[in-house]
DNA sequence: CAGTATCCCCCCAGATACTG
DNA sequence: CAGTATCTGGGGGGATACTG
């Protein structure tokens, strides 16, 4: 068990929840894809090493941000989908992602 | 000058944005506070040092998120403000915040 | 399929000292 | 006051190989 770090501040909290370079996209196609399973969620996040997705999906579990259900078959099954918690957050982040097309937006104009 | 990343996914642009320990804490206290001086920063943002304090600040200037106006007095005297793309992400920063108030609320409650 | 287990590099972040 | 300059470590993140 990681041990929790003491938060005072909600706000250092946030965005030590979205720290990281995979957390938050994780929790972004798990928002807008619905339930996961692992296999997909590595096709859909180009380039992540499953080192790394591991790591990931266990951090944002450890937090309870996201859900694992384990399927006892052969081959496994483990499919991953937000939690209340994580459901939360997505305003957010689909707010994020708004602002950050904006901004791409502007940049490629005065780039002309 | 720093060589800015091509950024495809206007989601990890913004993520790119917050990443790093103080630049989410710097717009955040920016944008609570208006203009301030490079040493008001510094007691603000308890436990900061001076380089990560001046790395920060020069990044978000980079990104063009806060504007540095140096005023050429003896002793030195350096403001800091949000630009009009800094100010558009404060409400997300405000959700942010509220976000995480909430989440360590309903922790300190299961923690009873 | 859904992971572990290693090895390794880079750089973020901190500590400390110095300066126009 | 508002910064540089330098040194250091710790861990985030990647590559690769292996497994129940």
């Amino acid at each position: 068990m990681e041990q929790q770090k003491e938060f005072i501040c909600p706000f250092e909290y946030a965005l030590e929840i979205l720290s990281g370079k995979w957390k938050g996209l994780v929790l972004f196609y798990l928002g807008r894809r619905g339930t996961l399973r692992y296999s997909q969620l590595r096709r859909e996040l180009k380039g992540i090493t499953q080192k790394m997705l591991t790591q990931t999906l266990r951090r944002l579990e450890e937090e309870g941000l996201i859900h694992r259900e384990v399927y006892p078959v052969v081959p496994p099954k483990v499919e991953y989908s937000l939690t209340p918690k994580g459901q939360s957050l997505l305003p957010i982040l689909d707010a994020l992602q708004k602002w950050g097309d904006e901004q791409l937006r502007d940049k490629a104009e005065s780039d002309l």
